[in-house]
DNA sequence: GTTAGCACTCCCTAATCGTGAGTGCTAAAT
DNA sequence: ATTTAGCACTCACGATTAGGGAGTGCTAAC
């Protein structure tokens, strides 16, 4: 997207680099006194001045009025995550810490990625998104049926996630102990290791192929199978929202209150994290900035995000959101160490 | 609690219901003559003033600062609350309205639930609140055991409420299919109907009776119970929070910050919920105001909530959550009303 | 190409000052 | 004995002003 990005010379580079890493860690509008100052450049600050001004025409920095400091426009953020910054690898602690919150129970893919949005949220101080393996990449290991009551079953289903999705069904005719074990053994025979969202088109495709008593049941099956509510929306964890009323650019109600919508329409969210993912296929991460989330409203915040894998294919997405202005050499590193934290423990889990 | 609430005459109690019902509507402190001229009161604002001194003193009143409108304290508001509102009944829209809402496809409690939650935001336009029904009232209505791999398996636990707790356990010896069922069934004869959160120590008390085989089982399905984490805490939805950012209580990002906070706190959020249904063991709500609640930086917010039955017990409770300075007349009947419509469909559901 | 010097811009804060809503008090009216 | 009119007083709020400070752009010297 960002192919042939103008080329910076050294000085411009050193500079942006400084205003940038400046305003990240202070909020405050940069100017080319603390430029040199902070940075012990072997330059005035009139020099630095007209750099600046360099790199304002060329649409890296921007005034917030004229005559005060300057600060990154998206554009300066996107050339300092892309070319400036040294990507700052967590230390052992860290490294730690992380692997230490992960030691708890998690019986399923749905726990460790609710324990993810916490981690993240706790140890980047953002608010910690982790969306739940998504249906299309979830197949069935395992189907039950279970009476509950003479007019109602459970269908219960086993992914290779370890979660079970269960939904209870209104039956038309009661159905004794040996038809059901039946059904539920055909069932198991013909849709092990089909994925979760496609299992009624499944069973019907093949359903010509089948012969008397066979086809019957699969008829049953698809009655059952149709009645299932259709698989939930993709899940999405997060954590941490309030942290980002420390952030200052929040402290206005008005863009705290669009952050917070956001939060509270998790299919948003959820098509965020993976638009992030998305628009770079590769395992790393992916950094978006203001603007370029395409979202009204959220100008000003940027979305850290990296997918984790299971069996070699992206299955999700884990992130943290929060102001544009983020430590990104940090956080970069946090959110992929964690993301391959979690494919490793997804894969262990569906061993 | 307050039980002797000192007796206002007739006039204090007219001013008084003025003032909060003004205060209400336009959150603005109310003067003397606004009370005169919006109430059509026969009187002068010199004697509306006498009195709302009074009702100062009292400590029913407030004044934001010296010579400025006056504003109800806690005190006043659970006066108007409790001698003074009129409960504005549910227009037959309302209703219809909040039927509506249920006619969706609810395949279980946690379902109605969240609905509700859902529901009470947006027909209040303040944050809505159901808690699912707690683990003590939950009760078995069916067990299952389901191999997934050879060293795991599931333990499906439909309760009557409709919903299934689901757990992996890994397991020491391999069992077979017999050797499965065999304690499949030992496990719902001798465990239906039983509270979810004492499996356990049923059956250890039963240990002594069972003979031979039966005592066998019956340590093997302990083992099994035993690893089960323990059920969970109490689920919560909440929904619409960010409705609240409407109020110009809540312009102040350190307030808002505090509320955000506790939502973020589901436990809490729990407690709140419980404490407020709890005090008054009563089938109506409750409005918990201010620092009734007892819970530090929530000093500006009310509760109104409201408990649902199943079978004649209060199993859960749902309610609003918005700025003391709320339009309890309407929101409390709507609670209320609320509450019965999700007894009358976890009734439903659990038949 | 770099830097010192300087005038200029604009935000921020504090201080000042009406204005208006609302009060408390007193004395007159009912 | 209440109730009310009258009036001086209080205080928040908005607009205005002034001073200080951080930072700029430009020009001319290095």
């Amino acid at each position: 997207m960002h192919a042939q990005e103008p080329a910076l010379n050294p000085r411009e580079q050193t500079i942006l680099h400084a205003v940038v890493h400046s305003y990240i860690t202070t909020a405050e509008p940069v100017g080319s006194r603390t430029v040199v100052k902070r940075f012990g450049l072997e330059l005035s600050p009139a020099t630095v001045r007209n750099t600046m001004a360099d790199l304002e025409e060329m649409g890296y920095l921007q005034q917030v009025h004229t005559s005060s400091g300057r600060v990154p426009t998206d554009q300066g953020y996107r050339y300092y995550v892309d070319y400036l910054m040294r990507v700052q690898e967590l230390t052992e602690a860290e490294r730690q810490r992380i692997e230490f919150e992960y030691t708890q129970k998690l019986n399923d893919a749905d726990d460790v990625l609710r324990q993810t949005s916490h981690l993240l949220a706790l140890i980047t101080h953002q608010a910690g998104i982790a969306e739940a393996p998504n249906a299309s990449s979830a197949s069935v290991r395992r189907i039950e049926l279970m009476p509950v009551s003479h007019e109602r079953m459970a269908v219960l289903i086993v992914d290779n996630f370890g979660r079970v999705r269960s939904m209870l069904v209104q039956m038309e005719e009661a159905l004794n102990g040996d038809r059901l074990s039946t059904l539920s053994n055909f069932l198991n025979e013909q849709l092990r290791g089909v994925a979760v969202h496609d299992l009624a088109s499944t069973l019907n495709s093949r359903l010509k192929m089948f012969l008397d008593e066979q086809r019957r049941l699969a008829e049953h099956a698809l009655q059952v199978l149709n009645l299932m509510p259709s698989t939930r929306a993709g899940q999405v964890y997060l954590e941490g929202a309030t942290l980002l009323f420390e952030q200052p650019e929040f402290r206005d109600i008005d863009r705290a209150r669009e952050v917070f919508g956001l939060f509270e329409e998790r299919d948003r969210l959820v098509d965020l994290l993976r638009s992030a993912v998305g628009e770079a296929e590769q395992a790393r991460g992916t950094v978006i900035i203001g603007a370029e989330l395409h979202e009204k409203g959220l100008e000003g915040i940027s979305v850290i995000a990296s997918p984790y894998h299971l069996d070699g294919r992206a299955v999700g997405a884990i992130g943290v959101l929060g102001p544009r202005r983020m430590p990104y050499q940090r956080l970069t590193a946090i959110v992929d160490y964690t993301a391959t934290m979690v494919s490793r423990i997804l894969t262990r889990l569906g061993g």
